[in-house]
DNA sequence: CGACGCTGG
């Protein structure tokens, strides 16, 4: 700097300070001589080993150093030069990496570091599919980098904003709300750098937003993209991301690697396919307690009544072992696992093992029975055993009836894969599956169906044609849905008069996209909602809309049917199902000094809360977009004006009885369908019928 | 007696 002939005619005196500030800032500064994407390891090692934190300018704390060290043990640490090698150089990278390597908490820092977003009033975001995963990570990282969470380092999540404009620069948050987000500003000009991460899972927003991102690429040459993923699908991730230089071939995106850490994983299959998995998985876990070391089994099913009814069976078949010989094999505890489990009862996952029955006997073993929440959402330390019976509950769609359906299914070989690999977590571990080797390797598909293409699509349809992309068919999709799901998406959304005739969004599809209900046929809530003030009954209608977008309220507990009903009845109201549940909102908002309400009741307290949020959040959309709130005090006039507004938004699934048999025919398209059984529906003193929910096909009757 | 695998705004 002194050098500069520019500085020659500056006295000596003055050439000496400037030498000692700028020397003073390159000790004061840990980021002197940083330039943005230009970055190199050995830089940010130096930076991180600063006394200043280069972002608050506050020396580090000592739980800081105490961090950084573990940090170092991760292997993506030692590869910090190469990912700046590749980063620096491309726009577009795939990153792969098995769980646990470290790249959700290590590589958005890295990309901080190259990007300097806070100098440029810009942020680095990364998306996760899951809300809990957004909130803890970005916990996690606020600590390594020794800020407060929501400061420097924050997150975004559907009911939570926890971030502070102007300061924030790594943001975590979910796929769905960078989605959203993208709708009010589709350049997402607020970002210098993209991480989707965990891409692999292949949600409906990430899926989404790789199209997106990749179109936005071209028009944005500043925005970087990188795209997070488990190891199997890396390759497609490239070539979806493959640069088409005018003059010459495609060339894949770059893949940088990151190095695993995980145990080995002994993998055994049957010699036979088994004809009962659910027999066959419960003789496997027996067979593992009897003869293998301790260490916890982890069981995969598919859904809450086969995991209650198999953690009976196991725990029957263990206390029969002990009492047989209980010098032989040690106590077993059974856990069920399912999300909607009560936390309480989810927690118990995480108990320990139970001790020996006596000092000298062997110890004790816990079998957790879960769904798939635990291949992916939730992470149980101590799992050395696996079974895996190779099954899970999939979505289908059908769209020439709208209907999604569950269907008991095979799984992919990646899902098992993934499912394995929960035994090895803490130290080497076994995985058992209950079907041969030759099925894996030729009857199991590859990769798990993305939602994409299993799902009802209105309500990206809407976002994307809030977002201004209308051409759906030709969007560059990683995998393409069906024409015909698009085809009804669209054709749903011009009866909802949310698109006209040409495919454009109306004024009213632009009000429905910002709300953040699903328009789909079987609850098309956001147009109820919008109409509803026509009926002068918005504020019923609102309440009634989010309960409807919480889970199911009411419980019944296996020992505690009978008066779960009868609790239910006292709360019902013979207009309807949708009535009972704004009955039953209100009356939860009238006890709310009341604690146990809910529990005594035998209602959700988890959902109740839940439809509060909801409610709220809706409240503050329909102020915005300045939808009147209002409600009739007479009763009569009040339910009619309920049902009427119901009716319009749930049009397609409006039925009218067909004779005396209690089948019904849909008013829209004919389709015979039925009430669903715990449906409320009675004749109320006009004659009408009232509504309910119904399988295969929501079917709401009011009178003809 | 049923249902509802999981997740998101």
């Amino acid at each position: 700097m002194v050098d500069n002939p520019y500085l020659a005619h500056l006295k000596l005196s003055q050439r000496r300070a400037l030498v000692e500030t700028s020397s003073v800032s390159a000790n004061r500064e840990p980021l002197f001589g940083f330039l943005p994407r230009k970055v190199k390891g050995e830089q940010v090692r130096k930076a991180m080993e600063h006394e200043l934190n280069p972002f608050t300018k506050q020396p580090h704390s000592a739980q800081y150093r105490k961090i950084l060290e573990s940090r170092k043990e991760l292997p993506v640490y030692s590869q910090m030069d190469e990912f700046f090698e590749i980063f620096s150089r491309h726009q577009i990278i795939v990153v792969v990496g098995e769980t646990g390597a470290g790249k959700t908490t290590q590589i958005p820092q890295f990309v901080a570091y190259s990007d300097l977003p806070h100098s440029k009033g810009k942020l680095v975001a990364c998306t996760q599919p899951r809300r809990i995963a957004a909130m803890s990570v970005a916990r996690r990282v606020a600590d390594e980098m020794d800020v407060q969470l929501g400061k420097h380092v924050g997150y975004s999540i559907r009911f939570e904003d926890m971030t502070e404009p102007g300061t924030t620069f790594l943001k975590y948050m979910t796929d769905g709300m960078l989605l959203r987000e993208a709708m009010n500003d589709t350049a997402l000009s607020r970002y210098s750098t993209i991480i989707l991460d965990e891409a692999h899972e292949r949600t409906l927003a990430t899926d989404i937003l790789m199209g997106l991102l990749k179109s936005l690429a071209r028009r944005r040459p500043d925005l970087k993209i990188i795209v997070m993923s488990a190891t199997l699908d890396a390759v497609k991730f490239q070539s979806y991301f493959s640069l088409h230089q005018p003059s010459e071939k495609p060339s894949p995106a770059p893949l940088f690697k990151v190095l695993g850490r995980t145990f080995p994983i002994e993998v055994f299959y049957t010699q036979e396919p088994e004809p009962d998995y659910v027999e066959a998985a419960i003789r496997t876990v027996l067979m593992i307690h009897r003869a293998e070391d301790p260490g916890d089994v982890l069981l995969f099913l598919t859904g809450e009544e086969e995991i209650e009814e198999t953690c009976r069976k196991i725990k029957l078949e263990a206390d029969d072992l002990i009492n047989t010989d209980p010098s032989s094999v040690g106590p077993l505890m059974c856990v069920p696992l399912y999300s909607s489990l009560p936390p309480q009862q989810q927690q118990r996952i995480f108990e320990a093992a139970p001790k020996p029955t006596q000092e000298g006997y062997p110890p004790g073993r816990k079998v957790v029975v879960s769904t798939n929440v635990a291949e992916t959402s939730l992470t149980i330390d101590g799992i050395v055993y696996v079974v895996d019976p190779g099954f899970f509950k999939q979505k289908v769609y059908n769209p020439r009836i709208r209907v999604e359906s569950l269907l008991v299914s095979p799984i992919s070989r990646a899902s098992a894969q993934q499912r394995a690999g929960r035994a090895g977590r803490t130290r080497p571990g076994k995985c058992f599956r209950l079907y041969t080797e030759k099925d894996f390797i030729s009857e199991l598909q590859e990769g798990t169906y993305p939602e994409i293409l299993t799902s009802n699509l209105a309500s990206v349809v809407l976002i994307l044609a809030g977002i201004g992309i209308k051409d759906l068919v030709r969007f560059d999709y990683l995998d393409a849905p069906a024409p015909e799901t698009l085809m009804r998406a669209l054709q749903l959304l011009n009866y909802l008069a949310a698109l006209d005739d040409e495919g454009e969004l109306t004024p009213l599809g632009r009000l429905m996209a910002e709300f953040p209900l699903d328009p789909q046929a079987s609850k098309s809530l956001a147009k109820m909602l919008i109409t509803s003030p026509e009926f002068k009954v918005s504020n019923d209608i609102l309440t009634i809309t989010a309960m409807l977008s919480v889970p199911n309220v009411w419980l019944r507990p296996p020992n505690q049917r009978a008066a779960a009903d009868q609790a239910k009845a006292l709360l019902t109201v013979p207009e309807g199902d949708h009535l009972t549940l704004l009955n039953v909102f209100n009356n939860y908002s009238q006890n709310k000094s009341d604690r146990n309400w809910a529990w005594n009741n035998f209602l959700s307290a988890r959902a109740l809360a839940q439809a509060e949020n909801v409610r709220a959040q809706l409240l503050r959309t329909m102020e915005r977009s300045e939808i009147e709130l209002i409600s009739v005090e007479d009763e009569r006039k009040r339910n009619l004006g309920i049902q009427k507004a119901l009716i319009c938004g749930f049009f397609m699934q409006v039925a009218h009885k067909e004779g005396e048999k209690g089948s019904y025919l849909t008013v829209k398209d004919n389709q015979v369908v039925g009430l669903h059984p715990p449906a409320v529906l009675m004749p109320n003193q006009n004659g009408y019928y009232s509504t309910s929910l119904c399988s295969p096909s929501a079917v709401h009757s009011y009178g003809d």
